[in-house]
DNA sequence: CTGAAGGCTAC
DNA sequence: TCTCGTAGCCTTCAG
């Protein structure tokens, strides 16, 4: 093993740049003096490349606790919350480290420095963070010391050929990459993207623990005040205003160089954790545009990419968004994203995207009650392709993951999917949620403002709910009302809950009351839609009950706020919307944008299609007279002829004209032509004629009789 | 409690 | 009795 190690090295050329070979200044190989030893904070599977690792630098000095996924905030928690979890009190019993102690040398400790190795990605950099919050809360001090380190891995490798010849190459940053790419004029690299510390050959652990020095990295602490100023910043959780003017001055076109800036708190809250508050807002915050999160729309553009015939199974479908629209994370995440997109019971979706063919739960449950994704199946809803047409795909502004296309930027529906599915989500600094409306007052609205006509009311609206929806004057806001009737002295019926109340959640707040002895006792006859519920009370108690007692006392009302309705804008921004109607109004203006872009697509194509003909008739009419002649002339000859009669290119070249065959030139084949042409040139006059608004408003109506 | 993320333990 | 696959659990983040 040993030997292959070696070997392996040879062949290595690390690239570091001269500040990093000179940042790191530790020694901690036989290093007699250093009687401490060190922890390794890092994950399972990362642990096991970290005692690969081992192997080189001994076990002597080194310890290894695997941390599970992401590590408790522990700023202003009560010290019970912080006790009764695991993972911080096993870091702080396996450190030694003693509370309210002011350490002002790490040599009481059971291990002297601590490493973090979390994978290379945003996530990692949020669980790095999390991991210095729990030491700046409640031992500042130490970080002051030499104790706090992060392992770094490349996040790429290339490799030319294969075995001891082969060449290969770390990259630990984006720019060192691009650059080596701009300036690399050699072919046959194989480019592999280092995902997460789990990517690492076990060779590779042993390679890169045999330069430690290499690739540790001190926490260095330079400005105390300005640092724990930072800690508090991103992660005290009444700062939430600050956050957001923190992420709101963030200029991300600025290099991340950690290497070059030396590591130290300040740098990595403002130029690495950063990344993981903006990526946590890119992910959970939709866009105006679509209404889409850009997980779900990997799941439609591999949806409409793959075009499958019949239903596929969940499972599959995730193997493919994988693929089509590199998808990058966990599968659990995924699959809650896709049964999610399928799922049509009441206060979930108003337009299911995706078809639910086997049990996507119920409301029961709030649809946590879905199957596994080995059983369920689903394919597109015939209705998505009237809502996110075909015709747009082609204007559309494609991503690029590894030198392949994926998903858009983001889709251009007919309806502005905001304001029709809940839209629901928590990043940093910001949150959102916005009710769903009504499609058909959507399409309304949608029609008159396009018609300039006086236009109607948008209300809050979920599809098969009994109940009202009131607008509240008072609190902004509408309350959403379930339904109860007296059946007798001591009964009461529900026959509907509040929109986001789920029958079970219910059936506990029953049984609490019966615990207080307020109700008798109930009986539910609910099915997986309808609710149907009664209660008992004693008649002494319900005689004195008004209605608005009952819908209070039985928690008849949910609220649904209108107050947090925030997207990323046409500029990529969060913007907050005021109101549903600063929604609808900036998704008209958007819409009405691109159906212009498509206009002229279409008829950019139309007019390249039209060229085509005429050149093409041309050509056959020149042979036809024998203008042009091609017996016994070479092809250079016969393309001058061609273009001495002023016959333009196709694609760049004349293959169109040369490849034509002996049969084509015939009076008959030009009239064929000359048909195609007259239709042609009739499709241009049509689309021209037809404006945007009328296009639109076409669409919406064929869309409304699907409804 | 919500949903897109991190991750492991226990069954 | 051991192994394998995964359901179920805990965590972040804002309101």
């Amino acid at each position: 093993m040993i030997q292959n190690y070696l070997e392996l090295v040879d062949i290595v050329d690390i690239e570091f740049t001269e500040e990093y070979d000179n940042m790191v200044d530790i020694t901690i190989d036989n290093d007699k003096s250093f009687s401490l030893s060190n922890g390794i904070i890092s994950h399972n599977s990362a642990a096991s490349t970290a005692k690969r690792g081992f192997s080189v630098t001994g076990t002597d000095y080194y310890g290894i606790y695997p941390l599970k996924g992401k590590p408790l905030n522990v700023r202003e928690i009560a010290l019970q919350k912080m006790r009764d979890n695991e993972e911080i009190s096993s870091i702080i019993s396996a450190l030694g480290l003693e509370f309210g102690k002011k350490y002002t040398s790490t040599r009481t400790l059971r291990y002297g420095k601590v490493v973090i190795m979390s994978d290379a990605d945003c996530d990692g950099s949020h669980i790095k963070g999390l991991i210095i919050n729990l030491f700046d809360t409640y031992w500042p001090e130490i970080l002051q010391l030499d104790f706090l380190y992060e392992f770094i891995t490349p996040i790429v490798k290339i490799k030319k050929g294969s075995g001891q010849t082969a060449k290969v190459k770390y990259f630990y940053r984006l720019v060192d990459y691009r650059k080596w790419k701009e300036t690399n004029t050699e072919s046959g690299y194989y480019i592999k993207w280092i995902k997460g510390l789990g990517t690492i050959e076990p060779p590779e652990a042993k390679l890169f623990f045999k330069d430690l020095n290499k690739h540790l990295i001190r926490f260095n602490s330079t400005d105390i005040q300005k640092e724990r100023g930072m800690v508090d910043l991103a992660f005290n959780k009444k700062r939430v205003e600050d956050r957001k003017n923190w992420l709101l001055s963030y200029n991300p076109s600025v290099e991340i160089d950690k290497f070059k800036m030396k590591q130290n708190y300040n740098s990595f809250f403002n130029n690495e954790f950063i990344e993981f508050s903006m990526a946590d807002n890119i992910r959970s915050i939709p866009n105006i545009s679509d209404g889409l999160k850009p997980s779900q729309r990997k799941v439609l553009y591999t949806l409409f990419k793959r075009n499958f015939k019949d239903e596929v199974k969940v499972e599959l479908l995730m193997g493919s968004i994988l693929e089509l629209a590199a998808y990058h994370h966990g599968p659990a995440s995924l699959e809650q994203t896709i049964i999610g997109m399928a799922q049509n019971f009441i206060g979930s979706n108003t337009i299911n995207l995706l078809e639910p063919n086997g049990e996507y739960g119920t409301r029961g449950k709030g649809g946590k009650d879905a199957s596994a994704s080995r059983y369920i199946f689903t394919k597109l809803n015939p209705i998505t392709r009237d809502i996110f047409k075909n015709d747009d795909d082609a204007i559309l502004d494609y991503l690029v993951d590894d030198g392949y296309q994926i998903e858009p930027k983001f889709y251009l529906p007919i309806l502005p999917m905001a304001l029709i599915n809940n839209v629901e989500g928590i990043g940093t600094g910001w949150s959102t949620y916005i009710p769903p409306f009504n499609p058909s007052d959507i399409i309304t609205y949608i029609e008159n403002k396009i018609k300039n006509k006086k236009n109607i009311k948008l209300e809050p609206w979920f599809k098969n709910f009994k109940g009202k929806i009131v607008y509240d004057d008072l609190n902004k806001r509408y309350i959403s009302r379930g339904i109860f009737s007296r059946i007798n002295k001591t009964t009461i019926k529900i026959t509907e809950l509040p929109v986001y109340t789920w029958n079970d959640k219910y059936y506990e707040f029953l049984d609490k009351l019966m615990d207080e002895k307020f109700i008798k006792d109930y009986d539910k006859y609910c099915t997986d839609t309808d609710v149907n519920i009664d209660i008992s009370i004693a008649e002494e108690t319900l005689e004195t009950m008004t209605d608005d007692m009952i819908i209070k006392k039985f928690n008849l009302e949910t609220y649904i706020s209108m107050n947090n309705m925030n997207l990323f804008d046409e500029n990529e921004k969060i913007h907050e919307y005021k109101d549903q109607y600063e929604i609808i109004d900036t998704f008209i203006d958007i819409r009405l944008k691109y159906y212009d872009l498509r206009k002229k697509n279409i008829l950019n194509k139309l007019e390249e299609s039209k060229k085509f003909y005429i050149n093409k008739m041309k050509f056959i009419n020149c042979v036809l007279k024998k203008e042009i002649v091609f017996e016994n002339k070479n092809k250079d000859n016969i393309i001058s002829q061609i273009e001495s009669r002023g016959i333009e290119k196709h694609n760049g070249d004349y293959d169109y004209l040369l490849n034509i065959s002996l049969i084509s030139f015939s009076k008959e084949k030009l009239a064929d032509l000359k048909g195609l042409y007259d239709k042609m040139k009739e499709d241009i006059e049509k689309t021209k004629a037809t404006s945007i608004n009328e296009i639109w408003l076409s669409e919406l109506n064929a869309l409304k009789k699907k409804i």
